[in-house]
DNA sequence: CGAAAAAGAGTAAACGTTTACGTAAACCGA
DNA sequence: TCGGTTTACGTAAACGTTTACTCTTTTTCG
């Protein structure tokens, strides 16, 4: 088996005590001599401090939770990058949680992690329940939303404004000529990411006066971001509308849906039809052409969401929620108009 | 604070001991009654059991350590979830490390993680090198590779076959029609990835009779597998070569990078040129046109990994490396030559 | 030089469990 | 009825640390 401190203590002929004070560098307790004979003794034996006594003791265990609903989406990854990277920069450890794994296992992961006594928890991309919410508040640890939020309970969270941010986005393609402007969108249901976005959009049409009184703008709402919806939700906008001139996708994926599509229709973009996208992923500067679209910074975000974590495991207080800043990359779909 | 053990004991009248015993099921050793009683006291104080005491008296995490160059590349993210997803069902609990994040990490991950006590690792598609393999033997629990290999340190791994794969996918160029193809490849230096795909290429070449023995096969490569790496090989490709009808590329994303390329080229894929990639990401059906591509099971190659994984944590014993089985996806990328 | 203060180091309790061992009560068959 | 077996449960040690409390030795300085 390993080496325990006290394989270490009775090498160097010293009590346990005193190794465990040269460990954690208390600096006081101890001569450089019986230090260096101790940091000796450790060497010869490679021993190695085990985390989960510590963690017992001291009620501390350098972990934190982070639950996201699907890891292989290009968002999520983004944002566990993120996180992880000053999780573990600070020296803690994130234990990961695939919530749309195998079903509802949300509540179980919460669980567990409970149990696992982990001092904070990172909830991403997804609706935040009421269970969920007793969850968490009964593990009595800090806990941050990224790329969500909650009107109903008091969590801190980081985001964009997705009201903005799609108010944004619209203006852009406003700017560059176009008039008839149709969106693809998600869930107007989805009060975190649906309707906002579909409000920021309405609003810039109004604002720019391009809201025509006899007619509702045109939006076409799907179930969820995906490319499937994008190409779904295309056909059926070309189908209804002819004069249109761009259109302002909900995310990148429909964006690039739409676009596959109306490559199939033998639609040119952007020369005859303008495409903005919303996130920015990877992806939009691959896609055939290069999408514009605009920016969420979502490693930031992550690493945001993991500093406001932290800062919350060490004041105690929870703290204020953070909009990041969007951004209109400009890249080929969208056509200036003359 | 939470409950412990101790509080419900107190709380049901009756020793820690039967209060341990009913937790764990052992269905030995307490009556009915008295499991009635505790398990009310339970419930009454939200009672959850600290896993980190577990784990000290029993010498169990039921934590393993996944250490994955990149979240948020889209093959890595697809390991990450299969390796999730059976590590939970199975009740244990990943630490996930980004290596790459931040410089040259992986040892002090590795530390980290031994610190941690986690009874696997998991190491996915990178390079083994000599003192990453000295710190997972030291920790003297099981570990698996994914996505790689080492023939230097006897670990089992989880992969397809390069060699098999892409001769697979140069057959299918082949079978197509073609005569005269060339492969964009990642670093011929990589032994893992890099080289085998060269010398499957090279060998369907051969053995269909198409090498010509006064050339060396069109092989152009880079340094990486990525999008850029597949714009300029690309680039370098068509300067060099005029007359190839097909492309094999190492990856989706350098053939996304290829297609992208090709198209502001004006070169229309698949009439005149056909393009086959390498890995079956989300991606490469999102490509115009939709690319063909053989498929790595990511996913089930990380469901494997866990799984094989857990194996050795049970039986000591350390598994046999495990061949996946790769395939043609077919897409719309490859043209069949009359 | 001697007393007080500081420094070095050890002892043992504690963290929240599991489990070997012990013991008393209940049961059981002849 | 009684010896023996089973069942129910409690006691206490252990897991590998940290740390409060000691005690001893050294240092400081009037």
């Amino acid at each position: 088996m390993k080496p325990t401190i006290k394989d270490v203590a009775r090498h160097a002929n010293v009590s346990i005590a005193t190794v465990s004070r040269i460990l954690n560098q208390t600096s006081v307790g101890y001569s450089k001599k019986t230090e260096k004979l101790v940091m000796q003794a450790i060497e010869e034996l490679g021993y190695r401090p085990n985390a989960v006594a510590r963690g017992l003791i001291n009620n501390k265990t350098q972990t934190i939770g982070v639950l996201f609903p699907d890891v292989s989406g290009m968002l999520t990854s983004e944002l566990l990058y993120g996180v992880e990277e000053v999780t573990h920069r600070l020296g803690h450890s994130v234990i990961f949680c695939n919530t749309s794994s195998s079903g509802e296992k949300t509540l179980d992961y919460l669980q567990l992690l409970s149990e696992k006594r982990v001092e904070g928890i990172i909830f991403g991309s997804s609706f935040l329940t009421d269970a969920y919410y007793e969850a968490i508040a009964a593990m009595n640890v800090p806990a941050v939303l990224v790329s969500t939020k909650s009107q109903k309970h008091q969590l801190p969270y980081v985001k964009v404004d997705d009201k903005d941010a799609a108010y944004a986005a619209t203006a852009h393609l406003i700017k560059k000529g176009h008039r008839r402007i149709a969106m693809l969108s998600g869930n107007p249901a989805d009060i975190v990411a649906g309707k906002p976005r579909i409000d920021g959009f309405k609003e810039a049409l109004l604002d720019f006066g391009l809201a025509r009184i006899d007619e509702e703008p045109l939006v076409f709402a799907g179930n969820g971001f995906s490319y499937e919806d994008g190409r779904d939700l295309f056909t059926r906008l070309i189908k209804a509308e002819s004069d249109v001139t761009a259109v302002f996708a909900a995310s990148d994926e429909m964006a690039i849906g739409a676009m596959s599509t109306a490559y199939q229709m033998n639609i040119r973009v952007p020369d005859e039809l303008s495409i903005i996208g919303y996130d920015n992923l990877k992806i939009s500067e691959m896609a055939i052409p290069p999408l514009t679209t605009v920016e969420q910074p979502l490693r930031a975000m992550g690493r945001k969401a993991a500093e406001l974590l932290f800062e919350g495991m060490e004041t105690g207080a929870t703290g204020k929620s953070i909009i990041m800043p969007h951004r209109i990359i400009e890249r080929q779909s969208v056509k200036q108009l003359v």
